[in-house]
Order: C-alpha cells, then sequence, then structure tokens
RNA sequence: GGAGGGGUUCCCGAGUGGCCAAAGGGAGCAGACUGUAAAUCUGCCGUCGUAGACUUCGGAGGUUCGAAUCCUCCCCCCUCCA
C-alpha cells in the first residue's frame, strides 16, 4: 500500500482546498490501519451531460482515490436535479422525468468510465433516501440549519443585500446535499469550488448526527484552449470528451505551454515525477522534457483516454504529416462543383464554407493564404477551370477537396 | 412615484450635422519566425467579383441637400432620491 505521505501528496495535486488536511491524513491513517477504505463521495446533476474536460478534472481526482484503493461513490443527484442548483442566474429549471434521468445517467456513466473503473465504483441516487423520506422529515432536516448561517454562502449574500429573490427552495439544496453525505457516511466529498458551501454543509448536518465530519477536497474550475477563461461550451473554447480524435488531437497541441502544464496538473495521469519534468522542460530547465513532446504526449494520453490508444496513434500521425511535413489529411470535406464552366476562385471559397464571403477570400488570397493543390494563389481574380479534383486549402488548417463533376 | 445617465460594428469603448464603414484597445484571421507554444513584427478585420455602390450606430417616424450625431414617440439598461 501507498504510505500515508505518499497518498497525500497525490491527493493534494491540483487541488484547491482540503479541509481540513490533518483531518484527511488521520482518515487516511486510519484507513490504512483497518484496511477500510475511505467513502470518497462526488455528486453530479443528473442534466443532459455533455461533458467537456473541465468536468474530467473532478472525475481525474476521484480516479486518483480510486486508485489508491479508496471507495468512489458516484452519487447522481436525481432527487436534487428537481429543485435545480439556486446558481441565481437559471430560471427555474423544468424537472425531468424518471426515464429521462435514467437515461442521462446511463450517457454519464458511459462518458465517466473511460475514467473511472466501472468495477470499482459504487453508483448511487439520493432518490433512494430522499424519496421516502416524508414532509416531517424534511422539516427535521430544514430545522437544523439557520437562516443568517445560509446567508453566508456567498451567491445567497449576495442576491441578499442586492434584493433579488431567493426562493425558499434553493435553501434546500445544500441541506439536501448535506443530509447525501450523512446517509452514505462519506468520508470525503469533492467537488467544484463553487460547491464549497454545500460541501461545508454535509460536514456540519455529519456532525450532528455525530458522525466524522467529511473531509471537503474543492478543484479548480479548468481554464479553456484561451487559457484565460474557464472553459465553457458557449465561450467555445472547450475540448468535449466526445470529439472526434483528430479534433482533441490538434486542439491540444494548439494550447500554449502553461497551460499545458496546467492540463498536465489536473487531467494526466502521469505521476508527480514525470510532472515535474514536463515542468522543467517548459522552463527551460535542464533534464526536462521538450515541451513539444511533452504536448504530444498529453494529447496522445487524452486521446487515447477517449478513443483508444489506436486512435491516438493514429491523429498523432496524421497530425505529424499535416503540420510537420505540410501534407494534406484525407478526411477533408468533398464539395462538387459542375464541370465546364470556370470558377472564380473567391466563389470557390465561399462556397465551400472555408471562408465566410467573397471579401474575406479576397483578401486571404491577397495575404497568401490560400493555396490551390498546394501551389499558392497569388490572383484574387483567379478563374478556375479544371475538370479533374483539386484541392483547396484555406490557412493552415481549412482544407476542402473539390470535384468538378460532369452534367 | 421623482431626478439623472446610457444603449455604437464579436466585446470594451471614442465619436454630438458632412472629412464616418465609424478612432483606440481586445478578441479573431492571415503572413514571417517557430514546436499549430510563448513573445515579436506585418497585414486584414460589414456585404456585393478589385469600382462604385449597398446595408449598419436600441426600434419606428420626422427635420435636413446631407443624420450615429438634431426633433418626436416607443423599448431596454444603470445610478441617485422616495
Amino acid at each position: 500500500m501507498v504510505s500515508v505521505q505518499e497518498q497525500m501528496a497525490v491527493i493534494r495535486r491540483g487541488a484547491v482546498e482540503i479541509l481540513v488536511e490533518a483531518e484527511l491524513e488521520e482518515k487516511l491513517q486510519a484507513a490504512a490501519r483497518t484496511g477500510k477504505p475511505l467513502k470518497i463521495k462526488a455528486g453530479f446533476d443528473p442534466t443532459a451531460p455533455d461533458l467537456h474536460l473541465g468536468h474530467t478534472v473532478l472525475i481525474q481526482k476521484l480516479k486518483q482515490f480510486q486508485e489508491l484503493g479508496h471507495e468512489v461513490i458516484f452519487l447522481i443527484g436525481d432527487f436534487t436535479g428537481m429543485i435545480g442548483d439556486p446558481t441565481g442566474k437559471s430560471e427555474t429549471r423544468k424537472p425531468l422525468t424518471r426515464e429521462q434521468v435514467l437515461q442521462n445517467a446511463e450517457t454519464y456513466k458511459e462518458q465517466v468510465f473511460k475514467i473511472l473503473d466501472p468495477a470499482r465504483t459504487r453508483v448511487v441516487f439520493n432518490s433512494e433516501w430522499l424519496g421516502p423520506m416524508n414532509a416531517a422529515g424534511l422539516i427535521q432536516l430544514a430545522a437544523r440549519y439557520t437562516v443568517a448561517r445560509m446567508l453566508e454562502r456567498d451567491d445567497f449574500h449576495k442576491r441578499f443585500t442586492s434584493q433579488q429573490p431567493i426562493a425558499i427552495h434553493e435553501f434546500l439544496y445544500p441541506l439536501i446535499q448535506g443530509y447525501d453525505s450523512v446517509a452514505l457516511q462519506s468520508d470525503v466529498e469533492l467537488g467544484g469550488t463553487d460547491q464549497k458551501f454545500n460541501l461545508l454543509v454535509g460536514r456540519e448536518l455529519q456532525r450532528q448526527e455525530g458522525q466524522r465530519p467529511q473531509t471537503v477536497l474543492t478543484t479548480p474550475l479548468l481554464e479553456g484552449l484561451d487559457g484565460v477563461n474557464k472553459m465553457s461550451k458557449s465561450l467555445g473554447n472547450y475540448i468535449g470528451i466526445t470529439e472526434p480524435a483528430k479534433e482533441i488531437y490538434g486542439k491540444v497541441m494548439s494550447i500554449s505551454d502553461t497551460l499545458m502544464l496546467r492540463y498536465y496538473e489536473l487531467l494526466s495521469d502521469i505521476d508527480l515525477v514525470g510532472l515535474r519534468r514536463v515542468q522543467d522542460g517548459v522552463e527551460g530547465d535542464a533534464g526536462g522534457a521538450h515541451p513539444m513532446e511533452s504536448k504530444k504526449a498529453l494529447a496522445r494520453e487524452l486521446v487515447g483516454r477517449f478513443h483508444g490508444p489506436g486512435a491516438a496513434r493514429q491523429a498523432e500521425e496524421e497530425f505529424v504529416l499535416q503540420f510537420r511535413q505540410k501534407e494534406i489529411p484525407d478526411d477533408i470535406p468533398l464539395i462538387e462543383f459542375s464541370a465546364g464552366q470556370p470558377v472564380w476562385i473567391c466563389r470557390l471559397l465561399a462556397e465551400t464554407g472555408l471562408v465566410a464571403s467573397n471579401g474575406e477570400a479576397r483578401r486571404l488570397i491577397q495575404q497568401g493564404g490560400v493555396k490551390l493543390d498546394g501551389e499558392k494563389v497569388t490572383d484574387p481574380d483567379l478563374e478556375v477551370a479544371i475538370s479533374a479534383a483539386v484541392v483547396l486549402q484555406a490557412g493552415k488548417r481549412r482544407f476542402a477537396r473539390i470535384i468538378f463533376k460532369q452534367n
């Protein structure tokens, strides 16, 4: 078994806060002594899951616990999903049907088990214990916490002081989440930094129940591809875990070295020694790995995780061919044009969707960013009258194969 | 309910009658240099086939030879007072 000190080092990696660290150490010690693994809880909303790498930070941390021999409890908040997390901005969430919940849970598992070991993961639904709870039980639960303490939560506090509405049921969310911890007797609960308050409520409720309060570990929000904003779908700076292999590989290769370090820290399975080498490489210290090699390894690892090692190798080969050797990839969109009539090059570019407008095409050509069959196009007035297939390239990454079809 | 400030091109933000397709910055795109990194430099950055034209400054009208800029009505946001 891994020593407690080593476990702590793994657990600390990338964590924003561990409350309380000393307690966790004691728990680990006890677990080592008794051979009884710790219960690690993390909760997920059963809303339609379309996970990106940002979501996997937490899952990665769960995996680390799992590999240290602890019991991971993957809690699906099917009951809480009907309340909706009080983020304030969201309108009242529509209650999900039982079928939807189950279906979403399946999709969730499918995606999550690309990281976690299904055999060692316990999946639970909180409707299991919340379903049977009656009004009396709920009132009892509500009696355990005060309004003043609820208002400590930053989000509630802000809304209260700025006279924004807070629905009563929103207060129940942290309570119920905390109650889940009581029901599960969890030793550790993981969550994003935005979950801190809710996680702490769990501690409080457990204490009242005479349980040893769970340790709270918060994980950071992952920066998106731009390296500044948090990864999110709406900002378009994300890598979705269901994206094609090539896409993931390419996106990883385009990130900055600094961001790569961050991704390594939070997403990679690489051990702490390896992490150090990557870090040294980026900082230019002797003995470090070449940053580009590190980045390729990361891209390979992530693609491999979601598509398998074969796909990772292939994505890398294609990448090298395309960018190192400047060859043309073969899986590019195919566009048909009717043969005979010469076509203006700008129209060709615009109609293939490679650029947004004729004007943009013209500019791109003037800037030397367009190639036709590998030849740089210099004349924006060029008429293309070929009857064979040609490959059109705009910039470094956008390609289209044009076929001139006989009518 | 009262008083005031504002809504400008992807974002921030200048512009108060023609010199405005609209300063500046950011983002983005392209080129050079590279490692599809960073930093840097250069160019582009409304649409229409190189011109001239057309559409754009919250919405609808109006004044004017000419309106992002002036007037009227409407919609939305913010601040202060009650």
